[in-house]
DNA sequence: TATACGATCACCT
DNA sequence: GGTGATCGTATAC
């Protein structure tokens, strides 16, 4: 099949829907005219302002703005002061919900990833939300842009590949042990025996 | 204004 | 398994 951008519907439903459905599709940050891509193999659900473990369970503040805004949206943070991540902002405008992209499976544009990994080998290129965000080039300057617009450089297309449910594996969320009964719940998805998964 | 720390990674033992 | 790198944000004075 042709491949389709996703389209704002697509992301206007619970986080958790978005979460299992991104599985599959492939995210594409378009650089003067290259492809930098790859395939989603790992993701996160952060549902709202009673998950104690999405940063918009404090309110909304300059940071998490976004993700009270339309879905959609880039929702993109830098982590400890070296790594970005990078979440797209899911259900209705008002509730504060977002996917986290946790793992790409390498597609196109895998020298230039090398380059901006620093030269390592192809299931380091982008096996973590940090790592892959280097590897195609994302930094806060997509916060707050769309997704979904016709001119957007950064998006997600489906490709036509399909994932069966029995492939996909539900797991706790990663590096959120502070947020008690929030830290248990099985909101982390990803595709059985990928590689590119960031931690099994 | 000051301080503590995080949805991580790479490199060490 | 443990730790250091390094900075924006939130929260406390």
């Amino acid at each position: 099949m042709k491949p389709k951008r996703l389209s704002k519907d697509f992301f206007a439903r619970p986080a958790k829907t978005v979460a299992v459905e991104l599985l599959g599709k492939k995210l594409v940050h378009s650089q003067d005219g290259r492809r930098i891509s790859g395939i989603i193999v790992e993701t996160e659900a952060y549902i709202g302002s009673e998950d104690r473990a999405c940063h918009a369970s404090r309110g909304k503040t300059k940071r998490t703005a976004v993700m009270f805004g339309p879905a959609g949206a880039w929702y993109v943070y830098m982590i400890y002061g070296f790594y970005y991540c990078l979440n797209i902002v899911t259900g209705p405008s008002g509730h504060a919900s977002a996917v986290l992209i946790r793992a790409l499976d390498p597609v196109e544009g895998r020298g230039r990833m090398r380059t901006l990994r620093g030269g390592r080998t192809d299931r380091e290129l982008a096996s973590g939300p940090g790592k892959l965000c280097r590897a195609l080039d994302i930094d806060k300057k997509f916060n707050g842009e769309s997704a979904t617009e016709q001119e957007s450089v950064l998006f997600i297309e489906d490709v036509g590949l399909k994932v069966e449910p029995r492939q996909i594996v539900k797991a706790r969320r990663i590096g959120v042990d502070y947020a008690g009964c929030w830290a248990k719940r099985l909101l982390r998805f990803y595709l059985k025996g990928n590689i590119n998964v960031s931690k099994f």
